[in-house]
Formats: C-alpha cells, sequence, structure tokens
DNA sequence: AGCACGCCGACT
DNA sequence: GTCGGCGTGCTC
C-alpha cells in the first residue's frame, strides 16, 4: 500500500517538474539547478545522464541527483541540453549513497561521483572544429594566411578536426590562436563533442541469406555451381557441418563467428566473393566480455563447527545489522559465506562481496565462480573500463545478482541488497588515500547495507580492533570460528635473535643460522617455503660508506629506494627514477652500498645461499601486469618454485599445501612504524604470513627474526592470544586517545611553498581551535613525509569526542572554515585535504 | 578544475 | 605596437 502510493507520488513529481539538480564532475560543493525543457519532460529523473552547459562554452556531462518545481531565485537556470539514457544508470539508493559519503568524509559530491562511475559511462567532451556552411572564400572579406589555408583545405575533406588534429596537421603547439581567428572570420565552428566511451565488444559472424535457408532448392544448385570452385565449396560446407541448417533452420539466425573459417585455414577471399555474390552475409553481434560459466552449485558440505556458525550469525542477524565473523586462518569462511549468499540469492535479494584487491585474483574467485557461475558479477581494477560497464550493466539488468569485488564495488548499482560480506576486513587497503573521496570501503558498506535495510557480515582472521570493539559493546553481533578445517594444527612459531647470530658470525646475507637451517630443511623435503618482507626494491637505499651521502628524492622528502634489478633509484611516492652514481656525489667516494633489506635484494641472497632451489619474486614491481600475480601463484603451485619472496601480497590467499615453512626477515621493521595502529598491524601481519605454513598434512613452521626477540607481541601472536593483545593495545589507546575511543580527522595543507603551507596550516589550526566542540588537536606539524611531489605538507591531527553530535557540529564548522580560507587571497593556492579516520 | 578577463614583459 | 605570461573570479 504504502510503496504504491509512494510510486504515484514519484510519478505525479517527475511529470510536473521542472528543475533538475545535476551533479557534475567539477570541485565545487554543490549540485547544480538546470531547466527540464519541454522537449525532454517525462524523459528524465533521478540518475539519468544529462549534457548541460557549464560555464560559456564547456559541455559536461552530468548526473540528476534531484528532479523539483522550485526555480532558482539569483539566477536564472539554463536548460538541459540532452538526455543519454533511456533509463537511469543511476537509481535514488546510490544518490543518497553519494551525498551521504560526500558529507561523512567531507568531499563534494562530484568527487564522489568520479570515483563511483566507471570510466566508461563517464562522457568525454572534446572541442572540434567544422566548417561554417554559410562561409565563402570568395566572398570573405578577410583575407586568410597559409596556415588557415591549411586547416580549411583538411576541412574540405574531412567533415571535422580535433583541436589535436589541427596541432598535428601544422606541427605547431598553440592552436589556439589560429582557431581563434578562424572563429572571427566566420570560416569554422567550434563545437563540443561528446562521446561514450563504452564501446560493445562485437563478433563478426558469418550466416547463409535468407534465400538459401527458405528454399532448398536454391541451396542445392548453388552447389551444383560451386564444384568448380572448391574453396567456396569447401568454405560451405565447413559452415553446414557446423550449423546443420538442413534439419534446424532457425541456427542460421545466430550463424557462425567469422573467425572460425581462418581457424580452419579456409580462404579468407573466397569468404569474402560468398558474401559480395550474396550467398553469405556478414553481420555484427554485440557479445559479453565475460565467458558464460555454468555454475554447477556443488554440494558444499559443512563441518558441524561451521554449521553452527552459519546458525549463530542467522540469528544475529535477526536484531544486529552487522556482524563480525571471527575465525582463525583456515577455518573455512568460505564456505559459510557461499552458503550465506546462496540464502540471500534465493531469496530475491543481491549480494556483495567484497575482497581486498590482491585477494581477487586468486583461488577464492575461481571458488566462487564454480558455485555461482555467470550470475556472479566480478569488478577488479585490472579490468578495463569497458569490463566494467558491462559488469554496471549486469547489475543493472539483473544478470548479476551477486558481485564479488574491489572496494569501488561498493558503488555499483544494487537496488535491493540483502547482504554485504567484508572479507579480510581488517586490510588496510579498504581505505582510499588519493584522490578524494577518502573513504573505507567496510565501513561505507555498512552505511550502504543500512540504506538497503540490509545486513553485514565482517570476516577476519584478526579483525580490525575497531570492529571488535564494536563486537565487545554489542554494537555488532560476534560469531567466532575456533577449529581449523580438516583439523590442520597451527604452525610453530621460532623467535631467532638477529643480534645474537650477528655477535657470532653466523648471520649470513640477512639470514640467521635457524632461518637457513630451515629453509634447507624444507628444500631437502621437497617443501616450499614463504619468505615475508614487505619492502620492494633492492634495498630502502644506498649509502655512502665514507661521508654517510643517502640520494633523496628531488621532488619529495624521501630517500631513493635502491632497485638492483633495473640499476635506478626510484621514489615509491612519486615515481622518480634515476641512475645509481658511480661514485657519491658529495665526496667523491666509491664506497656506494646498499643498507636494509627489500625484496629483489632477498631474492638475490637466497640463490646465493640456496644455489639449487628455484626462487621467485612477488611484489608490485613483478605483477603489474593484469595476470603476473596469477602466473606467480600458478608456477608456485604447480611446485616450479621452491622459495617464494614477497611483500604482504604473499599473506593473501595463497593456500598451498607444500608450503611448510614460513620466514619473515625483519619483523622489527612492521613492529616500530610510528603510528598508533602499529602493534595491531603487526599482530594482524605476523599472524596473516604464518597462517600460510603448513595447512594440511604437516604442521608448519614459522621464523621470525628480530632484533628484539623479548617483545610481548611476538608472545601474544605465538599463543594467538589475539584478545590479550587487544585488551593491552586497547588500553593505551584509551589512555592516548586514539580510536576507537576518539574519532580522528586529519586535515593537512599543502604547497610548493614551505613558508606558505606552514603559515595556512598555522591559520588554519587556530581557526579550528576555535571550533566549540570536545576535542584534542595535535599539530600543525610537518608530514611524515615532509614533502611530496614538490608540494610541502602540513598536517593537523583532530581527535573528536565520540559522543554527541560533536562530530557533526565539528564537520560543519570544518566546511565553513574552510571556504574561508579559500577565500582569503593569501591561502587561496594552498590544498586543504581532509581525512576522515585516517590511517 | 577549466576558462575568461585583465594587466605587465620580450618579440615581429 | 602585439603575443602571451599567470593572478583572480565564476560556473546553475
Amino acid at each position: 500500500m504504502e510503496s504504491l502510493f509512494g510510486d504515484l507520488f514519484d510519478d505525479l513529481e517527475s511529470k510536473s517538474a521542472r528543475f533538475a539538480d545535476v551533479i557534475l564532475p567539477v570541485p565545487i560543493p554543490k549540485m547544480f539547478t538546470y531547466k527540464i525543457p519541454k522537449s525532454l519532460e517525462g524523459e528524465v529523473g533521478i540518475g539519468f545522464r544529462v549534457m548541460v552547459q557549464f560555464g560559456s562554452k564547456k559541455v559536461l556531462t552530468g548526473i540528476i541527483g534531484k528532479v523539483h518545481q522550485k526555480p532558482p531565485k539569483e539566477y536564472e537556470a539554463k536548460p538541459i541540453l540532452d538526455v543519454l539514457d533511456s533509463y537511469a544508470m543511476v537509481n535514488p539508493l546510490q544518490i543518497k549513497f553519494w551525498s551521504w559519503m560526500a558529507e561523512y568524509y567531507c568531499c563534494h559530491i562530484g568527487e564522489v561521483m568520479n570515483a563511483a562511475l566507471p570510466a566508461g559511462l563517464k562522457l568525454s567532451s572534446e572541442s572540434k572544429i567544422q566548417l561554417n556552411p554559410t562561409f565563402d572564400t570568395e566572398t570573405s572579406p578577410y583575407p586568410l594566411d597559409e596556415r588557415e589555408e591549411v586547416i580549411l583545405q583538411a576541412l574540405a575533406s574531412k567533415s571535422e578536426l580535433s583541436y589535436d588534429e589541427c596541432e598535428q596537421l601544422l606541427g605547431i603547439k598553440s592552436i589556439h590562436g589560429i582557431i581563434k581567428s578562424l572563429v572571427i572570420k566566420e570560416a569554422i565552428i567550434v563545437f563540443e563533442q561528446v562521446k561514450d566511451k563504452y564501446t560493445p565488444k562485437v563478433e563478426s559472424r558469418i550466416r547463409f541469406s535468407q534465400p538459401f535457408v527458405e528454399d532448398r532448392k536454391s541451396l542445392e544448385t548453388l552447389f551444383d555451381e560451386l564444384s568448380a570452385k572448391p574453396k567456396q565449396e569447401e568454405i560451405l560446407l565447413k559452415y553446414l557441418q557446423e550449423v546443420p541448417i538442413y534439419q534446424r533452420p532457425e541456427l542460421n539466425v545466430k550463424g557462425l563467428d567469422k573467425r572460425i573459417f581462418a581457424d580452419a585455414g579456409l580462404s579468407m577471399s573466397s569468404l569474402k566473393t560468398l558474401i559480395k555474390n550474396g550467398v553469405l552475409e556478414e553481420y555484427k553481434l554485440i557479445i559479453s566480455r565475460f565467458e558464460e560459466i555454468q555454475g554447477n552449485d556443488e554440494e558444499v558440505t559443512l563441518s558441524e563447527e561451521q554449521n553452527r556458525a552459519i546458525e549463530e550469525i542467522k540469528s544475529s542477524f535477526q536484531e544486529k545489522q552487522v556482524n563480525l565473523l571471527h575465525g582463525i586462518t583456515g577455518s573455512g569462511k568460505t564456505e559459510i559465506y557461499i552458503k550465506l549468499i546462496e540464502e540471500a540469492i534465493a531469496s530475491g535479494s543481491q549480494v556483495l562481496l567484497l575482497l581486498p584487491e590482491i585477494a581477487l585474483t586468486t583461488q577464492i574467485v575461481s571458488r566462487l565462480q564454480k558455485v555461482f557461475g555467470s550470475k556472479m558479477g566480478i569488478y577488479h581494477s585490472k579490468f578495463s573500463d569497458n569490463e566494467r560497464v558491462e559488469v554496471w550493466n549486469g547489475v543493472i539488468s539483473g544478470k548479476f545478482s551477486f558481485v564479488v569485488g574491489v572496494r569501488s564495488s561498493i558503488f555499483l548499482p544494487f537496488d535491493s541488497l540483502g547482504l554485504i560480506i567484508v572479507d579480510e576486513e581488517h586490510e588496510s587497503s579498504y581505505k582510499q588515500f588519493e584522490p578524494s573521496p577518502r573513504f573505507h570501503a567496510r565501513d561505507a558498506a555498512i552505511m550502504l547495507s543500512w540504506l538497503h535495510q540490509a545486513k553485514t557480515l565482517l570476516g577476519s582472521a584478526t579483525p580490525s580492533f575497531e570492529s571488535y570493539f564494536n563486537a565487545r559493546i554489542k554494537k555488532y553481533g560476534y560469531v567466532q570460528l575456533l577449529n581449523r578445517y580438516g583439523d590442520a594444527s597451527l604452525p610453530e612459531f621460532l623467535i631467532s635473535d638477529i643480534l645474537v647470530d650477528k655477535k657470532k658470525q653466523l648471520l649470513k646475507l640477512d639470514f640467521t643460522r635457524l632461518m637457513r637451517e630451515k629453509i634447507q630443511e624444507a628444500l631437502n623435503n621437497q617443501e616450499q617455503v614463504l619468505i615475508f618482507q614487505n619492502r620492494r626494491g633492492y634495498a630502502p637505499y644506498i649509502s655512502c660508506e665514507d661521508c654517510g651521502w643517502i640520494p633523496e628524492c628531488e621532488h619529495c622528502d624521501v630517500s631513493l629506494t635502491y632497485h638492483q634489478y633495473s640499476e635506478e633509484m626510484r621514489c615509491h611516492y612519486c615515481g622518480f627514477k634515476e641512475k645509481i652514481p658511480k661514485v657519491c656525489p658529495a665526496c667523491g667516494s666509491g664506497k656506494l652500498s646498499a643498507v636494509g633489506l627489500g625484496t629483489e635484494r632477498i631474492e638475490e641472497s637466497l640463490s646465493l645461499l640456496f644455489p639449487e632451489a628455484r626462487i621467485a619474486r612477488m611484489d608490485l614491481d613483478t605483477t603489474r601486469s593484469k595476470y603476473g600475480y596469477q602466473r606467480i601463484l600458478e608456477d608456485f603451485g604447480a611446485g616450479n618454485v621452491d622459495v617464494l619472496v614477497g611483500t604482504q601480497m604473499i599473506t593473501k590467499g595463497l593456500d598451498f599445501d607444500r608450503v611448510t615453512v614460513v620466514g619473515i626477515l625483519d619483523a622489527d621493521r612492521i613492529l616500530y612504524f610510528p603510528d598508533f595502529r602499529a602493534g595491531e598491524r603487526a599482530f594482524q601481519q605476523i599472524t596473516q604470513v604464518a597462517g600460510r605454513a603448513g595447512r594440511r598434512e604437516k604442521r608448519g613452521v614459522v621464523i621470525i627474526q628480530s632484533r628484539k626477540p623479548d617483545h610481548f607481541l611476538f608472545d601474544q601472536v605465538i599463543k594467538g592470544d589475539y584478545k590479550g593483545f587487544y585488551l593491552q593495545d586497547m588500553a593505551e589507546r584509551q589512555k592516548f586517545f586514539y580510536p576507537p575511543f576518539v574519532k580522528l580527522i586529519k586535515v593537512s595543507c599543502r604547497h610548493k611553498d614551505y613558508k606558505l603551507a606552514e603559515k595556512a596550516a598555522r591559520h588554519l589550526h587556530n581557526l579550528l581551535l576555535e571550533v566549540q566542540v570536545k576535542k584534542i588537536m595535535l599539530g600543525p606539524e610537518k608530514g611524515l613525509i615532509g614533502k611530496i611531489k614538490n608540494q610541502y605538507i602540513f598536517e593537523t591531527l583532530v581527535k573528536l569526542d565520540k559522543s554527541g553530535n560533536a562530530q557533526a557540529i565539528f564537520k560543519h564548522e570544518l566546511r565553513r572554515i574552510l571556504e574561508s580560507m579559500y577565500a582569503n587571497k593569501e591561502f587561496r593556492s594552498v590544498r586543504i585535504i581532509i581525512d576522515v579516520d585516517p590511517y
């Protein structure tokens, strides 16, 4: 009843709507009101893409966020120029979600839209020129110069030219002046062309022309005629073999993929002749970029514990919107997900499963694909734009009722989500840092599921302390899985003291004796080894042994990482590269040596220590290509590699039975990271890496090299005492006011002028101090990295009281303050960046 | 963000 | 004299 009236009302509203507030991809924090012209009445509504004029000449495409009949007071609304869609690309729920995100993360809704839409749905507008039809060279009062003539001649043969093409034509850089002059002389017209970037994938298909299908006699006559032309005959026979149109004439409609003839080695020119003579015809078929996969609904058998967990989750969902599933590595969370997803789909809901980027290319996806087949969509950052648009459309059309994807898949056009699962909920890659919106996909997913009145399941072996905190205060439900699936035992932990070995001269190429022995043992037994070092490159930096000089990035305040393989030094913040100097530029000494450990160097050390072992490396540098990651994993899985060295990539989704030894070379680096989450992260990372050891028959060994083997964290990791560590860390956080006890907002100022950046940050800090809410402020301080890409950074950290409406008030005031900063001439050019829930 | 308008240096 | 530099102001 209610929904009926709701629909009716909406309908009435849209029929009489005369104005539309359009979300545009511009960094201005509001929507823009345009008039809906009579001709488009009833053709547009929320979520339609429209073309509008913005400014004097620019044509932009935006999305309608609201329709209404309130004429703007201060200005005359311009009309919408055109609608691009016959149905809404974005639904009203998404607009609500975008608005919430813009509000919560203090950014503009246009920025959210930018992040949400796959590039293929954003339209690019490009200025082009065409001949002015009323122009005549003979009668024109204006003389044309040589270059202008060139352009006009080109336009005679080609109806339009882009600016780029004009530049190429004349071979000069600034074409603007010439074009302007031609416009003044009324010789050409400049227009904006909007082009849809999405191009459907097409296949050329061949089929018989209709007469031959309807009339069997004509086909026979044809064969008689062609007996003298064996090549053409061959083609027709091939076709009939694949498409038996005698028995099933209807098959001719779909025809046959053209490539089949080429693959069979048949003459393409004969095929052309047949088409030319009207025997065969060629047509284009729009096909999906995704292969059809039949799900086999394989029966998943669950352990008693898994069944119990499912029941607990379901009953907990009765009263709680969010549930935390805390299951140690290898406890079989995937099966539980499958069961819950199946049930949600069966009840007619959509389901979203979020995975961290690097886990998506692995076994879990192929596993799910086997169960769900092609009703499952995959949304991955390595997919092309076109592939993403197809997933987007597939969600709208209902083809995909279930999507597995990375953080940006929360933006897909779901309209009836029933369940969102966030796997590896603690993963920091769920947080987007650059560019804005700086959102956390887990937190946004909880909001999204709330908008859909759906449920959220957070899964992790090592939950984020926030989520665990929320579970403990009963805001979230909490379900635990305690046993490893198939009763695989937890690995044995060994802590190896780097300093002791160093003193005894037992440290060889950064490997302690214990580490070397265990690796050798595994190699002797034909078992596999994982070595974890969360630092790519050869070494963090090189240094001059004589004067201590360290090469630094020209644009950022960091040392350059030494990459031996490519023989260069690279900045991991801006991508700056430099050749390695032969001698120290500071003192001329030739003694430059690598300091510290990176994956490349470890790979090299391993091949020196274990010359017989097959070694591979997995980090950002070896997995750049679309399938790089998969290839390395497959190699490892097939047993072609004995030792795999890698960054945190190896902690995800690797599920190989033959790994018995896991080595962590420099645990201290994880432990002493300068941020309040260091302990939590260290616990998570070590536990996750350790979870890769010994999954089935044999108990694995985890060797941790450290200079501080007595650190209390090791003890708790070894015992698997998550709660103990949590409680200890929480006490610290409460004492020093860190989340989850406060809300953090980081406000930074960036500018190429050091002094100005600092001054702006001071000023901003003072303005923020005046906001009347309970809070603590730190800073302004030079950022941890003081300069990135030639921009100096100063930061203020605000710790807000979580109770009451301190957050809302502060964000509101923040907006006002930002405007005042922007209105201030002095600080206009300073970039101010707001990061809500940083880290 | 673009892009226009507007006021000061080095070029045919 | 002009072409072109980038400061600053606005976009429904």
